[in-house]
DNA sequence: GTCTATAAGTTGATAGAC
DNA sequence: GTCTATCAACTTATAGAC
């Protein structure tokens, strides 16, 4: 027999992975892969160093897997855009929602975004498959409501770039933000001036009128 | 008297440090302010570590000298932006050099990118100065141009925001490009479609017809 | 499952001969 | 101005007691 105990089934492994994930991605943010030290995620966590090793191996493999998680909690919001749905309210509720990502958790976007930088060593596959999969899918979505003459007939898949670019820029680049708007952060209602601007280049770019400002929703 | 030559003025000075800069730019931009070593570029450059040390004093200095230029050669294309300009061919215009930017020195803005991604640690003075002066002027411009009727009242900070964004995106996260497109390399032709697709929506976005498709500079 | 101690390897930087 | 040799510090990972 192991010394781990069978019956709970890893309730007290999951709860230290989960804590050793989150004091990871700050630490991750902030100095890059090389930059961070199981040392310092260590310390934040409020484990010795040797535990990290223990849950998660090398530095690599927990490192991949913070960032397969923030890859699936970014697909979500794609969910919404669907054939039947009108595509002002829809393109509009993907972008509030990426916003919402940026402003809610930049750490987990700027670790994505140093991944992918450097050439996605360690998301590429994930990138070529899950990504590329759900992006065609979705692509094909833009496509029908351009057939149909519901929008103007942009490229479907630059389209997602130029969104995703838009909106993670608040939160990857943020320093640039405040630089420029001479602010030393970011309030709520600089981002929600930030979202009713992409909206509204966006949704006009799209040959679709804007909809008044709408509240932002109760989460 | 010092062992350096006086009368030449620095001139096999200037040509290691620039033979230096130009072998750390792709070192840097592959892995980062901390994974690239010193070692690497030095091999790169065809110079023993030393004498990168011997020009540049430590490794941080040289990065900051790479980033400050890369700043610089940043801020040329928005000289077009002037009051008297056509909105949308001055826009135009501004957009296909960022975008020919991003193809042909994708490097330069990956460690740009970088930087700002870690919060800008040894830039952001420069762009709290340079960079917020630069806008401050431009947004006048565009403010100018919607005062006048001459485009639709998009927030002219926010604007640039989301042109940096989506040129940049083309060279910062090419990897999730090609992944997209399913391309194990971007073609010119990928570039020119870009191109036409960010000039095209961000035209129609600040409502402005879009011009016909223009062939790119002979550049 | 937890933690201390340490091994093994790497890196930025410098000394000093040429 | 160039380059070899080397140091001091740091980092990942593991061994082994508890």
């Amino acid at each position: 027999m192991k010394a781990a105990p069978a019956e709970p089934a890893g309730h007290i492994r999951q709860a230290n992975r989960e804590r050793i994930l989150a004091a990871a991605e700050p630490v991750f943010a902030r100095a890059g892969f090389n930059g961070a030290t199981m040392g310092a995620i260590a310390e934040a966590a409020g484990l010795p160093k040797a535990n990290l090793h223990y849950y998660f191996g090398s530095k690599q493999d927990l490192y991949r897997e913070l960032l397969a998680g923030t890859l699936r909690d970014w697909l979500v919001p794609m969910d919404s855009l669907v054939p039947e749905a009108d595509p002002a309210t829809a393109l509009a509720s993907y972008i509030q929602a990426k916003m919402t990502m940026s402003a809610a958790r930049p750490d987990a976007s700027r670790v994505f975004a140093n991944e992918l930088l450097h050439g996605a060593p360690v998301l590429g596959d994930l990138m070529r498959t899950e990504l590329r999969t759900m992006v065609a899918k979705k692509a094909a979505v833009v496509r029908a409501w351009i057939a149909a003459g519901r929008m103007a007939p942009v490229d479907p898949e630059h389209l997602f770039f130029t969104l995703w670019a838009a909106t993670q820029t608040y939160a990857d680049f943020d320093v640039q933000v405040r630089a420029v708007l001479g602010r030393s952060k970011l309030t709520r209602r600089d981002h929600e001036r930030a979202a009713a601007h992409v909206v509204s280049l966006v949704l006009r770019g799209c040959g679709l009128v804007p909809p008044p400002p709408q509240p932002p929703p109760p989460t």
